[in-house]
DNA sequence: TCTGGGGTCCTAGGACCC
DNA sequence: TCTGGGGTCCTAGGACCC
């Protein structure tokens, strides 16, 4: 069996821990640059709000309900996740982070105890300790468990951990689940299904393996199978290192001039260089891109990217940030108004895999170098240390303006109790 | 006026090889 | 009029996820 346990609203529940205030009011988290609703609370989502819309479009209805409002704050986010799975970790040790605030979690081992009870210790402690509502499904495929998972948060008379195990139990969980709620299945293959008649989980469970593989893919194949109880995708508790590596901001203004978008790649460049690090790794390519606001029609539009790639693989960021100088400058377009900028990191390998170019002089890899400056990154904050390419021009730093305090990263902000 | 960011996997098609 | 067969690798684009 699998379970899939996920913090209800992650990052509204996040908020709430410090801020009782926020208890018994509706409450939004807002997307980096305060620009879209990532995250609702309960209430805000019966007042039919949509993940992701823009926020200026919901101002009226914040307005009449009185609803709170907040940037996202990934500091506070990331280290409760950690908190999360520092306690999942004492229930198993065969457990899959799946996103910022879910897990898949396999209990091999623990076929003697009863596995609702034992989720069950594990979700009301989470709750004590850190007071964070989660839900668990638990089935015999991923997919599956995350029916359950989904049944176990949105229907009333089903409890906050669910079992799909018999036959009747996951009919009936299909059968009122529309497709589209099925993982793996988005906007666009759902319209394909109901277009054929395919409404329901359980039609698509129920549809003949064959032709469906044949007029999709493996994937839907896949998918079928694990409505069935078949588990077919991989449980991966040790994933693979990030095969890319993506950096991209929107502006907080409008940039028109080319220094200013070179400052913006850098500070992406360094970021991304910094993960590169962290998981041991070397990239040969990096591709920088830049546009305008695409959501303005009656703006000039313009977007570009470019790809670069270095002689030999890197970890090392003045490499990147020379090729990130070099690619904005040949896709730079004056009189436009910039929104956007970011690069990408690609080729990944293992540190150290150099395929040596037997005419090039091997290359200086500032190995030392790399790591005093991470070293002192770490101890003393991001950006202690950092290139002068950089800039120390502001115009171009998201909006984030109605953020919490980092409770529970930052000393200064840790909350005092009198 | 105001619209996020970071990932994965799969497929088709082109270029190339013997 | 007739024009092989079997592969690999790479990339772009499309779908999906949170």
């Amino acid at each position: 069996m699998i379970a899939l346990c996920d913090v209800n609203n992650f990052y509204v529940s996040c908020e709430r821990v410090f801020n009782p205030s926020l208890w018994h009011r509706p409450v939004i988290v807002l997307s980096n640059n305060d620009g879209c609703a990532v995250a609702r609370s309960n209430e805000v989502k019966a007042l039919g709000v949509k993940m992701g819309v823009p926020f200026f479009q919901i101002k009226n209805l914040v307005k009449q309900h009185n609803i709170a409002v907040l940037s996202s704050n990934y500091a506070l986010y990331g280290d409760m996740s950690q908190r999360v799975d520092d306690i999942i970790a004492l229930y198993s040790d065969q457990v899959e982070n799946y996103s910022i605030d879910e897990c898949f979690i396999r209990f091999n081992g623990h076929e003697h105890v009863n596995l609702v009870q034992h989720a069950e210790k594990m979700r009301q402690q989470i709750w004590q300790w850190l007071g964070l509502p989660v839900c668990v499904g638990i089935a015999p495929s991923k997919t599956l468990a995350k029916v359950a998972n989904h049944c176990a948060k949105k229907l009333a008379n089903v409890p906050s951990v669910f079992k799909l195990d018999t036959e009747s139990k996951i009919q009936k969980a299909l059968k009122n689940l529309p497709v589209k709620e099925v993982w793996g299945i988005g906007r666009q293959l759902s319209k394909q299904l109901n277009d054929m008649g395919i409404a329901t989980a359980l039609q698509l469970r129920n549809a003949d393996l064959k032709s469906m593989r044949k007029r999709f893919s493996v994937v839907m194949e896949r998918t079928i199978l694990e409505l069935r109880g078949i588990a077919c995708i991989e449980f991966d508790a040790d994933p693979e290192k990030k095969k890319q590596i993506i950096c991209t901001r929107s502006f907080g203004e409008k940039i028109t001039r080319l220094e200013l978008l070179k400052e913006a790649l850098a500070y992406h460049v360094t970021r991304a260089c910094v993960t590169l690090r962290q998981q041991q790794s070397q990239a040969q390519s990096i591709t920088i891109g830049i546009r305008t606001n695409a959501f303005n029609a009656n703006s000039k539009q313009y977007s570009n990217s470019i790809t670069i790639k270095l002689p030999q693989a890197s970890c090392q960021t003045n490499l990147f940030l020379k090729a990130a100088t070099q690619g904005v400058e040949k896709i730079f377009r004056l009189g436009y108004e910039y929104k956007k900028a970011g690069i990408v990191l690609n080729d990944i390998s293992d540190a150290g895999m150099i395929q040596a170019d037997l005419f090039m002089p091997q290359a200086d890899d500032n190995k030392a170098l790399m790591s005093v400056l991470d070293d002192i990154n770490n101890r003393f904050g991001k950006g202690t240390l950092r290139s002068a390419q950089e800039g120390f021009n502001e115009d171009w730093v998201m909006k984030s303006e109605i953020k919490s305090p980092a409770y529970t990263t930052r000393f200064n902000e840790v909350i005092k109790v009198i």
